[in-house]
DNA sequence: CAAACCTGGATAAGTTCTGTCCAGGTTACG
DNA sequence: CGTAACCTGGACAGAACTTATCCAGGTTTG
């Protein structure tokens, strides 16, 4: 029951996206972006093309290309991040195992709804979910101090 | 972002224990177990493993020996099964990126409340773990068709 | 003492995560 | 128009984790 690292990589650079954006719109290259927080480029490569994939950003191509975000910052939730970088699929996957075994002869008539336990945790699940898409790129981004997103404009201006 | 199988295994295994203990409470053989949802034996045995070791069933050694549940199962959270079969790391590990890079000469003063990905991501997986702790086995074993459990009381019964 | 049971550790195969690399396509600019 | 900057997709290792098995050792019943 781990997150991989790359939502939050991908969180991260939506947050700086949006940072970056508040004047233009001019795209960043994912180069500057991995140096941006000392990742590896290849590698949040990879990541930043699930965003684009998902729709959360936008790429263009060429000499002056780069990413940008494909929305406002406030309709991007952590939602929307983790789907994208994680894929959709639910963390508890139900086997069915109730229907094996003892259980093998009894007719499928038995267990005609779903099983209790895979229920709960869908429930749960959907607790997760209906709070991190509560949570917005923007919301993020405005509860830091103001100087770091100053400071990262100033970062990457001197280019 | 993957729940281990061994959860499904330990959640059947609770409340199979609860229908069995609804008479008397002798011990059930890990192997026994294994074999009423035809599981891999030699594994499901390190699983419980695990719930004994978090003080959920009790464990019996010697001939007439096996697992019974440690405390009655409306005690026993779904929460306490995840917990004691995953372990209790939150799923999100924060790993500071924001302190690196471009950020990397800021004074520590700069970054003192915690990350604002990471705070949300607790607070989302805080309101998963509120459901699975509101979830006993024995609502899961009381909402199953009454002829399971009596069936499975029947074949443990033939021993 | 033997048989049934649990415990812990060692070990191996399979899968996912992390990370790198390369070939190919697109655009700006001299 | 060609080069350099940039993206995309796929192939490919290595690390880490999951799944699974086995064994040596300890405990209890009869």
């Amino acid at each position: 029951m781990k997150m991989s690292e790359g939502v939050e990589w991908a969180a991260h650079v939506c947050i700086l996206l949006h940072w970056l954006q508040a004047d233009d719109a001019t795209p960043v290259p994912a180069a500057r972006l991995a140096e941006a927080y000392d990742l590896p480029a290849p590698y949040l490569v990879k990541q930043v093309q699930a965003l684009t994939r998902a729709g959360i950003t936008e790429s263009v191509s060429g000499v002056r290309g780069g990413l940008r975000l494909a929305r406002p910052a406030g309709e991007i939730t952590l939602m929307d991040v983790v789907t994208a970088v994680e894929g959709g699929a639910e963390a508890f996957a139900c086997t069915e195992i109730r229907k094996q075994g003892m259980n093998a002869e009894r007719p499928a008539s038995d267990f005609r709804g779903p099983c209790g336990i895979a229920h709960a945790m869908r429930q749960a699940e959907l607790a997760w979910r209906r709070h991190l898409a509560s949570v917005t790129i923007a919301a993020l981004a405005d509860a830091t101090p103001s100087s770091v997103p100053h400071d990262a404009r100033r970062h990457f201006s001197r280019a």
